[in-house]
This record gives C-alpha cells, structure tokens and sequence, in this order.
DNA sequence: ATGAAAGCGCTAACAT
DNA sequence: ATGTTAGCGCTTTCAT
C-alpha cells in the first residue's frame, strides 16, 4: 500500500507539496503537479482516509437510527437519506434499534470516539443524561428529542384534515382506529388528535385503539386487526398506518367483508404497498425523500455551524384516491 | 474533549499506563487502575476511535451493498446484516446502488483508503479490472463476483423443485413465469432454470418472460403484469418473485378472475409482503436472517485470515403453503 | 513554490 | 509495574 512518502520520494519532491497537490491547497507549479499525478497514477495511490480522519477529527460518516428497516416506511427513508449524504459526499452507517436494548446510547457513545460526525434519529431519546452529553449535531424525524434538537416532521395537521375529510363525505357514522402507542409526546400524534377532533364535531363517533408499536411483525398485525375486528364488529371504518390497514384489508376479504361497500379502510404514509392491494388503498402520503433530504440538508447545516436552524420543518402531505373508501 | 494525556496527568501516571489499563493489556497494579478508571470517569473519557483506526489501520466498519433497500428483500437482509455485524463489534455501512452508476467502484476505492475493512455485495460486480486491485476481504450473497469471492446462496436447486412440485400437483398445463433479466451469470438463475427443466419434463407448457430488474418501482411491477396477462391470457398460473406475485394479485381480482380457482399464483421469496394480501400467497421462503448471517460470518473469517472459507454456501429454503394455488 | 517538521490521539515496544 | 518514546499517514504551519 503506497504512502504519500513514496509518492512523494518517486515525485522526487517533499510530502507537503505531495498533498498540497491533491488537495489543490496551496500553490504547486504545472510542472511538479504534472510529476506528483504521475507519480500517484504508477503507485495506485490511495490517501488513507484514516490518518486524514486523525487530523480532521472527522470521519466522514453519519449515524442513521430506525426502529426498523423491515418497516417499508424506514426502509424508504433510509436509502433516500443515504443518497442524500451521498451527494454531500457524506457515507451512512446504519442501525435498527429494535429487539437490541440500549442501541441508541450506544450510538450516542460512539459519536463521542468520533465514530460518526453526527445522528439522524427516527427512535425515541435516551434519558436526559445521556442526552446532555452530545457535542455532535443530530436531527431527529418526527421524534421529540427535546430543546435544540430540530425536527423534520410532515404536515400532521392536513395529514388530520384530509383523512377526516374523507371519512365524513363517505358518511360513516362510527370509525376504528389503530395507533401505535406512544410513551413521550411526538408531533405525529398530532394527526390522530387532530383527525379525532374534527371526527367528534361532526358527531362519528372514535373507537380509539393503541397498539404496541415496536413489534412490527406482520403475524402481530393480523393479530390486532382480527382482535379488534372482533371486539368492535359494527364499526363502519378503519383507520391505521398503511400496513395495519393492509393487513386488515385482508383480514375483512377474508371475512366475506367488502370493501369499501361494508367496510372503509383509510391509511396513512402512501407506502408503495398499498398500490398493490386490490382495492388499492386510500392513504395519506407523506413524502419519504423531502423528509430525507430535509434531515440531511439540516443536518449539513448545523455541521457548518450554522446557528438558525429551524426547530421545526414541515413537509407536504398528499392524499391518495384509491379504492377503499 | 479530554484526551489519554489530560487522563494520565489527572491520574499522576503515564499515558501507555492509561492506554494498557483500558485495553487490559499488559500489566497494571490494582492502584492504579483505580486512580485511573476515576481519571476517565471524571473526565468523561472517551478514547478517539479515530486515532485507533489510524494506528490498528481498520476502521471496524463493513460496506453493505444493495440494489434498493425500497425491496423488502434487500431491506431485510440489510437489516439482519447489521444485527449480526453489530455483535462482531462492527459497523454497517450502507449504499443503494439504484440509480446511480459507479456506486460500486467507488465502495471500492473507500475500501482502499480504508474507510471500510470488507464488503459484503448483493449487486453485480464491477469491471474484472476494478476487482483486481481489491485486497480487502469481500463476501457475496447469491452474486457472482468471480474465484475467490465467496457466495452465500439459498437452495435455488430445491426451490425449483418445490415450485415445480406445486404446479404439476396443481394440474396446470400452462404457465407464465416472470424472471429479473441478468445479465452475467448470477446462482439464483438455477431455481427458474431447474423448475423449467422439470417443467418440461411433466409436458408443462412455459411461457417465460424477463422483466427489467433495476427497475423496483411498484407502478412498473402492476404495468408488466397487465402487460403479459393480456398478451397471455390462455395461462392457468404465474410464477413470479413475491413482489410481482402480490402485483398480479392485485392485478386479476381487478379483472374479476379468482385466485386460485382461475388462475394459480405462485411467488418466491417468503417475504411477509404475502402474508398480507388474501388468499395468503403460496410462495418458497428465503431464510434472510440466515443468509445475512452467514454473509457476516464469513467476512469476519476473511478479517481473521482464514484461507479455507467454501467458495459457496448454501441456506435452506421452505415451502411456505398459501392459499394461491 | 517547496521542503522540513510539528502535530492529530492513540498503541506498543523498550527501557527501567 | 510503569514511564518514555517512536510511530500510524496525513495536513499544515513555518521557514526558505
């Protein structure tokens, strides 16, 4: 593995002028840069990131932490979120923090040996303590990190707005919906308060159901919906995330229910997935590459040392016509 | 940021007293290590990752290539991988090829400045030359990447055998498989090519189709499936990764056509996706968790030198019985 | 415009 | 058992 001293020793010139070349730093005459890329061509010269690393006291790296990439909505924001630090020239390590206890502390830990320059977090905080000890930079999605820490979120208010528009044109009179549980206060709560509001003024009644969020299996899904499908059989709607509401799309089809003539089901996130389903589902998109771009865009602000960050962004949502409603 | 220096002054030793006490190498007398394990935790030592790396020259990190994490396929894998990679003590790098072009030759050259100490692919290789120049340990699953890159697979082999099994039980005369079009020689061609064979052999008519593969969005996926069923309309069963199965689901019930008294679906891949829709998808299951472990077991042989690591290794597969056929 | 030299913060060999 | 010191490979003053 060829240094930047053999590089320099076959260049016939000093290590300085070796990097101040690559780096184009400083002066360097045609003449020797000629000599040094040559040089860097006949050795296959490769700078070591490490030692540049050493000297920066930066690695280059950002720390991506989701409950779940086997949930498609993390899944999605974690290849935008890396194609977006990709273009900032930035690399993603990633992390799933479920089933795995004190993920998160330990992130935290290693962006204190330098590990990674910075945090994008879509999990819930560490305590106070631990919290109080970060130097590096992190930007949260949708997740209430507290004081200093900014939030990308979605518009949960129109998110609210929109889904309980369609649910008082269908006509329904009383609606299910599922919600995973949350144990400190997120803005993506908003969407369900604010959709139960406007729900109850316009007298539907809500049959409001927490789930446990953190177990994303799929088998756990057809659970609830059978449990609660059961427990509450003369609702006329549904409303959950895009998976549950897939999953209950299955489960009612199974049931000899139709949908959307027995049964509405309305979703939220617009995951691909519900255009998959027959009646494809109408669902609430949010915009998984804004949300993505807008953390990493924030995220390269505050490493600039910009101090006006926002506290919070707000990206667009959209509703999806499908066929369920 | 306190360093080992600020630790040994504080302590009233030297700092390669600090650095063997904290590396538990080498001798170090009860008293001291008191007085110094108190240095660290009044000064909230945290040893920089950074100069470690430069001089072990690791980085603790391994590259996770994929075609698209949006593919709950790639998205499981990934998630597993760095599950396992995590209780290696290692960190998971992570990079969508989709979209953008020399993804993989510029994973490459981080390997060479030593941002990552191996690579585990699920992608196509780059040139035969670009592969030369790797020193760094590199581990595939179910890719092709040349002698001395070992593969971890599934039993593509039974498989094959399994869907075959399904569709002469079944009694079809005539079906449609739908295949990712390749465009070297990868080890998951074996299972539509084994199942052909057999097939063909029971005077099952096929029709195969090859579908552009990079392309993982979901409008594509139902537009190829209207494509072929109507070119194809005579064919009492389709064949088709789990993603293009649930599509064609979605697909024949617009059309009023039944699964499976209609028409048979069969998928491949065992993701959860088919547990959602109704009838449950019939479909052969790819044991994910298994395969990234496997991938991460080997890579840590290579790390360690082991020169006798099988150029192939092969997971179990599992019929997982739905209702589509 | 360029070379020499001093670190970046740590580990390990060497000396005591 | 512990302190001192020489690197790890690079970047960046500081002279010249």
């Amino acid at each position: 593995m060829a240094g930047i001293r053999e590089v320099a020793a076959y260049a016939g010139v000093g290590v300085g002028t070796v990097s101040r070349a690559l780096n184009k730093t400083g002066y360097v005459s045609e003449e020797t840069r000629k000599k040094i890329e040559e040089a860097v061509k006949v050795l296959n010269y490769q700078p070591n990131e490490l030692a540049r690393n050493l000297y920066r006291n930066k690695s280059g790296v950002i720390g991506v932490i989701v409950p779940d990439l086997e949930n498609p909505f993390f899944a999605k924001f974690m290849k935008y979120t890396e194609m977006e630090l990709f273009r900032y020239g930035y690399r993603a390590l990633v992390c799933n923090t479920i089933e795995i206890s004190n993920r998160v502390e330990e992130l935290i830990d290693l962006m204190e040996k330098n590990v990674m320059d910075g945090l994008i977090v879509g999990v819930d905080p560490p305590s106070e303590k631990i919290l109080k000890r970060v130097k590096k930079p992190i930007v949260s999605m949708d997740r209430n990190w507290g004081k200093g820490i900014p939030i990308i979120t979605s518009d949960n208010k129109k998110g609210a707005q929109l889904i309980a528009d369609q649910i008082i044109q269908a006509g329904c009179k009383k609606i299910l919906t599922l919600e995973g549980k949350t144990y400190i206060h997120h803005p993506f709560e908003e969407r369900g308060l604010g959709m139960k509001q406007i729900l109850n003024k316009n007298g539907i009644s809500v049959i409001s159901a927490e789930v446990e969020w953190n177990v994303l299996s799929y088998e756990y899904y057809m659970w609830i919906v059978e449990k609660y499908l059961d427990l509450f059989d003369d609702v006329d709607a549904v409303y959950a995330g895009d998976l549950l509401a897939v999953a209950c799309m299955a489960v009612v089809k199974k049931r000899g229910i139709r949908v959307p003539e027995d049964l509405k089901i309305i979703g939220y996130d617009g995951l691909d997935l519900g255009k998959l389903v027959s009646p494809p589902l109408t669902t609430v998109k949010q915009d998984i590459p804004k949300m993505a771009k807008c953390c990493v865009d924030t995220i390269m602000r505050l490493l600039d040392g910009d101090t006006h960050v926002e506290e919070k962004q707000v990206c667009d949502v959209e509703l999806i016509k499908g066929g369920t409603i």
